[in-house]
DNA sequence: ATGCGACCTTT
DNA sequence: AAGGTCGCA
């Protein structure tokens, strides 16, 4: 399959965008990168110009290329968010390293089940807790895409999940105490309880309070998934990181996540969800740079 | 209502 | 120590 090509009116930075803890699916694939996602294999390779989308099964030329559209969010009028984000004090520094960092358009069930596996732990052991999770309970596919070539494995669907055992979602996955978690959620969506479809056109308030019933989210899963794949980009998901951001650069040591979340959406609005990942990767990355050599002489 | 410890496993 | 949630003081 001839990759499809779409040209881009902004530059679109692969590598934190699909390696930024928005997905868990995407490896480094020679040129660009292959990931699963909605029942197909992708390769994504771009430049600041273009994106070159190939995927297996193959998709006709305009359809792979609404696809890359949604996932990348390539709609959403970037370089004047990015503008408006750019004049705040805060996120200037991000936003100018990290310029074409995208939000991402995730499928809601696998957005969810990646958020709930990713419950309290680190980015690299989240990827590999997934990648046993769909090993063991996803649908295999062959593929001959290059940096995936051989076989790779759907996301479980939520019918799935819901009839697999604890003990082998622990053991077989390594899922440790969120087996409980995926599996109820699971059986809540397959019972009809959390209509994942009809979230999205729900407000965000509406949608939060319904993600809320499900077992394993809280507050800050709800914002993931809200933002990742419902497209409410007012959400401001508050994890470790960024609550450190916003404690030492605009809150104080005092805030806690519900205020970091009101001050977020009062100030930013529809552009939270953005502020967010900038926020998030800038602060990330800084902190992780600067701690690695210390971290080897023991706490800091 | 607010705060704190437990929870599985892996990096 | 790690991108939280839950249940109980």
């Amino acid at each position: 399959m001839e990759p499809v090509r779409i040209p881009l009116a902004e530059p679109v930075l692969l590598e934190p965008t699909l390696k930024g803890g928005q997905a868990f699916r995407w490896r480094a694939a020679g040129p660009g990168w292959a990931g699963v996602a909605e029942g197909r294999v992708w390769h994504v390779a771009g430049h600041a110009t273009h994106l070159a989308v190939t995927c297996e099964p193959e998709l006709g030329p305009q359809q792979a290329r609404a696809w890359a559209t949604r996932y990348f969010r390539l709609g959403d009028g970037y370089a004047a968010m990015a503008a408006r984000l750019r004049r705040e004090a805060e996120l200037r520094d991000a936003v100018e390293r990290w310029w074409g960092l995208r939000l991402l358009q995730t499928d809601p069930w696998e957005c969810l089940l990646g958020f709930i596996t990713s419950i309290h732990d680190s980015v690299g052991a989240i990827e590999t807790r997934i990648g046993r999770l769909c090993r063991h309970f996803g649908e295999p596919v062959r593929t001959t895409m290059p940096g995936a070539r051989g076989w790779a494995h759907l996301t479980p669907p939520p019918e799935r999940i819901a009839k697999a055992h604890e003990a082998r979602l622990r053991s077989a996955a390594g899922m440790g105490f969120r087996a409980r978690y995926l599996k109820g959620a699971a059986q809540v969506v397959v019972r009809g309880d959390l209509p994942l479809g009809e979230l999205a056109a729900m407000p965000y308030a509406e949608a939060h309070e319904v993600l809320l019933q499900v077992p394993g989210v809280g507050d800050k899963v709800a914002d993931c998934v809200q933002l990742y794949a419902l497209g409410h980009l007012e959400s401001f998901p508050v994890d470790r990181w960024v609550l450190r951001a916003m404690q030492e650069r605009v809150l104080g040591p005092e805030a806690k996540p519900r205020d970091i979340v009101a001050h977020a959406q009062q100030r930013w609005g529809k552009d939270a969800g953005y502020a967010q990942q900038f926020l998030f990767h800038h602060y990330r990355t800084q902190r992780l740079a600067r701690a690695a050599p210390v971290a080897r002489r023991g706490k800091a």
